[in-house]
DNA sequence: ATTTTATTCGTAATCATTATTATTTCGAGA
DNA sequence: TCTCGAAATAATAATGATTACGAATAAAAT
């Protein structure tokens, strides 16, 4: 997804285009990884030496909600990457160090066979971890 | 495993046999599921009012730390169970309403067939989110 | 330009977890 | 049984990530 793809969404939806938005969207457009809400912020304040935690976890969660962003969590600390929303749905090999992912093209929704008669789903996470070649 | 056997693993490697110790593992052996540190504080307090955190966390990784204990994370907090032997490795449903869980025990580990060649896989995750029958 | 409303800033609170230090308890050996 | 040193605990404070809040600001609608 392209910055200009992310603004459009969000002006569909109504919310404003703002300078520290921009910023955060253009940290994940350039950067194709995991990262944590503490990186944007410090890449941020080089910008907008004023900016906030507050800013930075209501944006990112707004745009997780807006399916702008997929979040996940590493190492006790929530991070964040540009949704992969055209390539249809995959999973994720991600790696803890760096941060970076390998699309895992297997789902196991498909193969599951357990009775979960009367349980709602609505969603589900798999994610697979470990160290990338150049990492391990 | 039982009590007893969790005791006598302690013992061999020369950790003390403490009312608190004890009264941790009798939670976990009592209850077969996923606990939360904060929980099993609050079950200890009954019997030991002045109980601290430092006192769970220390316990609870020594008892992970010698394969007493299993840890996971749900839902951004540690959570602790008995180790294997009674119900193996398994994953989760987990209720967006209540956070109750059920027991998945079809692992996606075991069908996967992709291509990870220098990947160094260390942990997955594999969760189902939904209403569980009570709040859908 | 004015008004409306979302958004941000600055700061404080919260929550889980970890660390510190003095005190207590366990249990091995006398 | 008693004593003693090591281990464990209690009480509390610190940390780090995240969330919350009121006043101020900025985007965009009229």
């Amino acid at each position: 997804m392209n910055l200009e793809t992310a603004l459009q969404k969000l002006k569909e939806k109504g919310y404003k285009r703002t300078r520290q938005r921009e910023r955060i969207l253009e940290i994940f457009v350039k950067q194709d990884q995991y990262i944590a809400a503490k990186s944007i912020l410090k890449e941020i304040q080089e910008d907008f030496p004023g900016v906030s935690y507050d800013t930075i976890y209501r944006n990112l969660y707004l745009l997780t909600d807006e399916e702008i962003l997929e979040a996940t969590e590493l190492g006790g600390e929530k991070h964040f990457r540009l949704g992969c929303g055209t390539q249809g749905h995959h999973h994720h090999f991600i790696c803890t160090d760096c941060g970076k992912t390998k699309s895992i093209e297997f789902c196991p929704m498909e193969s599951i066979n357990e009775n979960l008669k009367g349980y709602d789903i609505e969603n589900h996470k798999f994610e697979i971890y470990g160290k990338c070649p150049v990492c391990s």
